[in-house]
DNA sequence: GCAAGGTC
């Protein structure tokens, strides 16, 4: 890389602003021939267009954000200030500032870049207002990085979006404004009570996930499983032995089950009635966006969604995969398929892959793509760049990257299914159902799915197969929630809470604040999770759900179409949550709060506590969580004997040695067993 | 020290 004597910076110039080096570049390329130079480690490129010098230089995401002076309660002083001064992680920011500072304030005009969205709206405008001149700025609109929309819209350079800003500012200060008032009443109601510190945090999208997380713990913890008996049928015919299963109709008793094995078992035989045959054609998967890369490395490798997004980020500045977060599962039309697939097949463990897949595809590469876009980035790549040294780690998440890519082009998997539909003596129908994948296809390039194969004997109707034997087994129902970091990212996804850059990032958080913790592969609420959230349910309720998200959006909308303005937004947002602030510091809530916290994690001696678990009660011999566990047990226990035909007392006795049953539901039925609690 | 949003 020349040094900085080598930019040559013309005296006259417009300067276009985008919102990281990779959009810088392809930006320049996109408008002509640009000459790149480097000022420090900060590429920029300068170029002719039509007579007219730009240079195009780059910022790296948000440069300034939402900052304080001010300790204590209530904080509404808000000062924006360049991230690196005040946060020890943004330290990468200060040579991009640097270059800024030193090209923007001397350009004619200002041409925002950055991504067209509120976040980027408000970099590019931040940056302008900090070096440049507002009167003589432009927009750029573009929804993809392709050379062909970059010309249009250089061609087509808009006013400058002054509302989306406004709306990209208000956000910052409304999330601000809410997660640090409400941080803050947590610590000092804590410190109020105890004289300790201790770092306890809120906001709008960490909350809401943390009230989601205890919903779940709880359904978890205080599911009573009903059983439900099941019938298998072994059969023979010709030498072969399959399975058959009911299909139609079921049982709900063992009784009823076991008369209705009895029988069948007596009638000897079963008559196929019906058969059918079908193949099924499964297309191959879309090639990855960052959540879907997630949720694949945490079911295929147990990686947490924080670690995978980690990862997938160095493979990316090492260049080896394209920009990872990213929602699209789009492959870019103008990248050229052939020349990344040849650059993989020159790693010895793709290259009989790659050849295969050439050789299926007759060359003809056409990608399935998924109906999810993104407006700034297509679906995630390998670049085709050749990898040096990556630890097992980084190897697995690239590994998952390319054979997704190359599956991507392959031909569909081909499933042949038969099922035939028999009868018993008591012309009950049953069904058996073969299954064998036929082709591979996709598979052979990504071979994480599998499917439940299962051979069937040549049936033809009428025939009239042997009865082996029949089962009855009882399966117990689930409670139908699970709790771990993917299943918490899911939830987010569906409900549009935070980012694809942020939703690994706030489960983490919950984790280090040591709100959830891990226990094995699944996550558990902690003492202190528990507390903050039935303290933040009194004092914030407007925090606990997505409701707040969806006002934000409502307003932040208003504002981005001149509806409304920031400052009143922002202002009445101060006013109600300093009066929020204010009611509980003027109250003895401060105190209520803080003994709420230390009780729980045990810094106080609570009043009276649980006799299972310990945790602090307001005078009752359980806590709130068994008791709901006991009143969910007394609920369904009538049931669970029914079903089994057994007394209440053996139906308690095989729930409290149940895995199924919640744990505290297990706590409860093993006390009532003991008879120190009446069922 | 606290949020959530960008990104090296």
């Amino acid at each position: 890389m020349r040094s900085s004597r080598d930019c040559n910076i013309p005296q006259y110039y417009d300067v276009i602003i985008a919102e990281k080096p990779k959009a810088a570049d392809k930006i320049a390329h996109a408008l002509g021939s640009p000459f790149r130079c480097a000022i420090g480690r900060v590429p920029i490129y300068i170029l002719n267009v039509n007579g007219t010098n730009i240079v195009v230089v780059s910022s790296a995401g948000h440069m300034f954000g939402p900052s304080t002076g001010v300790e204590g309660l209530p904080v509404t002083m808000i000062r924006w200030e360049p991230l690196w001064r005040f946060d020890r992680r943004s330290k990468y920011l200060r040579p991009y500032y640097e270059v800024l500072s030193r090209l923007v304030p001397k350009a004619r005009y200002f041409i925002n870049a950055c991504d067209y969205d509120i976040e980027g709206s408000t970099i590019g405008y931040k940056i302008i207002e900090a070096f440049g001149d507002k009167s003589r700025a432009k927009r750029m609109k573009f929804s993809s990085l392709t050379a062909a929309e970059l010309r249009q819209a250089f061609r087509r350079l808009q006013p400058l979006d002054v509302n989306n800003a406004m709306a990209g500012i208000a956000r910052a200060e409304l999330d601000w404004l809410w997660g640090i008032n409400i941080s803050r009443l947590l610590m000092k109601s804590y410190r109020e009570v105890t004289g300790e510190r201790l770092s306890l945090s809120a906001g709008r999208v960490q909350t809401p996930t943390l009230a989601e997380a205890i919903r779940r713990w709880v359904k978890i913890n205080t599911h009573v499983p009903i059983p439900q008996p099941s019938l298998t049928a072994r059969l023979l015919h010709k030498g072969v032995e399959f399975t058959a299963y009911p299909l139609g109709w079921s049982v709900s008793t063992v009784k009823e089950a076991r008369e209705v094995a009895k029988e069948v078992k007596e009638g000897m035989y079963m008559e196929v009635i019906s058969l059918s045959r079908a193949s099924e054609s499964v297309r191959p998967p879309p090639p990855f966006n960052l959540t879907d890369l997630q949720k694949e490395a945490a079911r295929i490798y147990g990686l947490s969604p924080y670690k995978t997004q980690e990862v997938a980020e160095d493979l990316y500045l090492a260049a080896l995969i394209s920009y990872p977060r990213t929602n699209s599962e789009k492959l870019p039309p103008t990248l050229n398929y052939r020349e990344v697939l040849d650059s993989i097949g020159r790693q010895p463990k793709y290259r009989g892959l790659v050849g295969d897949l050439l050789r299926e595809t007759g060359g003809v590469l056409r990608p399935r793509e998924g109906p999810a876009d993104d407006p700034a980035h297509p679906a995630i790549y390998p670049t085709g760049e050749q990898p040096t040294r990556l630890d097992r780690v980084h190897e697995t998440v690239y590994d998952l990257i390319v054979r997704r890519f190359m599956a991507a082009f392959a031909p569909p998997a081909t499933l042949s299914t038969v099922s035939a539909v028999l009868t018993d003596v008591k012309a009950r129908r049953w069904e058996a159902r073969g299954l064998n994948v036929a082709e591979r296809g996709w598979l052979k390039y990504y071979p994480f799915h599998k499917f439940d194969e299962s051979q069937l004997p040549t049936l033809n109707r009428g025939d009239r197969p042997l009865v082996r034997s029949i089962t009855v087994k009882v399966s117990w129902s689930g409670p139908g929630l699970r709790l771990s970091r993917l299943s918490l990212l899911e939830w987010m996804e569906a409900n549009d809470l935070g980012t694809k850059g942020t939703r690994a990032r706030i489960i983490e958080t919950l984790y280090k604040r040591g709100f959830i913790t891990s226990r094995g592969s699944h996550a558990e609420i902690t003492n202190l999770g528990y507390a903050v959230y039935k303290v933040l349910s009194e004092v914030a309720p407007e925090l606990m759900s997505v409701s707040l998200t969806r006002d934000f959006e409502r307003m932040l909308d208003e504002i981005s179409m001149g509806k409304a303005s920031r400052e009143e937004v922002v202002s009445r947002a101060k006013k109600y949550i300093s009066e929020l602030v204010e009611r509980q510091l003027n109250s003895n809530n401060i105190k209520v709060m803080g003994t709420y916290l230390a009780e729980f994690i045990g810094k106080v001696r609570p009043r009276s506590r649980c006799a299972i678990c310990g945790r602090p009660t307001d005078g009752q011999s359980l806590c709130e969580l068994h008791l709901a566990a006991k009143s969910n047990l007394e609920k369904s226990i009538d049931e669970v004997a029914r079903r089994l035909g057994v007394s209440k007392e053996e139906a308690l006795r095989r729930i409290s040695n149940n895995r199924l049953a919640g744990k505290w539901v297990r706590d409860v039925a093993a006390l009532m067993i003991s008879g120190k609690e009446r069922p």
